[in-house]
This record gives structure tokens, C-alpha cells and sequence, in this order.
DNA sequence: AGTGTTTACGGCGACCGTAAATATG
DNA sequence: CATATTTACGGTCGCCGTAAACACT
């Protein structure tokens, strides 16, 4: 499990479909294709029913999404300096 | 910021040194060393002070481990199946 | 000499992009 | 034909390991 792989399958629950999931990834929608393909094969599970017109989350999705999401807050988060996050406080 | 660096970093936290800590990651120990370096030049902070002996964590490298430890506990979380968590809560 | 980290340098795998194939309306 | 995902196929970048250099004792 890597980090871009989190950012995809984020990206696409919100984007709602692997193509515009890639746009704002900028990245090609195969790549982006793959690397979820082989994160739902290193769990074991799909995270996505791919219908006609819309990825949408399978229940597995559902439970890993906030999983994910909250890695990449926290890791945000420890990307900061300490400095920079002061002025971040301030300007929220 | 990638997840073995992270691993990386911890390893060594825990290790007191790059050496044993490569060893214990089984990679190279010039790996490790440019991995905690590259990932030291993208914070733009030294996570360690590199002693004789040993290396220990900096301020910047204390306030960071922590999220470091986090954010793996919850990808180890977040990559086993729900069948599996059963399986090991009962475990417990 | 011995321990520990960094620098130098190729090799190889993995991600990526382009193109083609597959699927559905 | 249009939209969407997967498969196929090279290219390229980055991680890794070996070897050498550097630092300190």
C-alpha cells in the first residue's frame, strides 16, 4: 500500500469515475487504473463497483475510505514544520 | 513522503543507528541512508543527530516519529480484511 | 584497524503514458 | 458513436546494492 495509491482511491470516491479521478491526479486514467487494481489485489477485496456511468465505493470501499483518509491528513500534517504549521493556524 | 520512509525512519528511532536499522529492514544501509536524507531534505529538518556511537532523534525528529508510528499502525490497520480483523481480535 | 555514514555508480523493477481492446448505452 | 475501464507495451525514473570515500576513535 502506497500513498498515491490512497490519493487514487480517495480522488475517485470523490470524483465519482476513474477518469476525472485522474484528471485531478494528473495523471493518465490507466495509471491510475492499474494502481487501484492492484491495491484491491493486495487486500483481497474490490473497492469499487464499476457501473456504467459511476465508480461507486463497495461496502469494503466504504470502510476503507476514512481509513485512507485519514492517513493522508495525518501525513500532510507531518510534512509541515512546525513554523509553517503556526502560520497555518493563524490563517484559519 | 513514502511509507517505507517512514520505516525507515522508526527502524532507526528504535535501532540507535543506520546500520542496525538497515538490517533489520533488509535493505542496504546506504538505502536507508538516502531514504531518511531524501525524505530529512523534503521536510527541510534533520529528523537525526549522527553521533559517534549512535544516532539519535533531533527535536524536529522527537515531534515526528510519532505521527511516523501512526500513520503505519493505521496502513497496517487499514490492509487487513474485515474477516481477518475477526480472526484476530479473537486472537487477542 | 574498526565502526558508522555518505557519495558514486549501474542494474532492475515499477509507475507512467500512449495506444488498442473490451464493455455498455 | 460516445463514455468508461482494462489490457498491452515500451520508456523512464527511482530504489536498491556494491564499492569507495569520508569521519571519528
Amino acid at each position: 500500500m502506497e500513498m498515491h495509491q490512497l490519493r487514487y482511491v480517495v480522488a475517485v470516491s470523490r470524483a465519482g469515475n476513474f477518469s476525472r479521478a485522474a484528471e485531478q491526479c494528473h495523471v493518465s486514467q490507466p495509471s491510475l487504473s492499474q494502481q487501484i487494481l492492484k491495491l484491491e489485489e493486495e487486500l483481497g477485496e474490490r473497492l469499487f463497483d464499476r457501473m456504467k456511468r459511476e465508480a461507486k465505493l463497495t461496502p469494503h470501499g466504504e470502510a476503507f475510505l476514512p481509513r485512507a483518509v485519514k492517513i493522508l491528513e495525518e501525513v500532510d500534517a507531518a510534512s509541515v514544520k512546525p513554523a509553517m504549521r503556526m502560520i497555518c493556524c493563524v490563517a484559519d
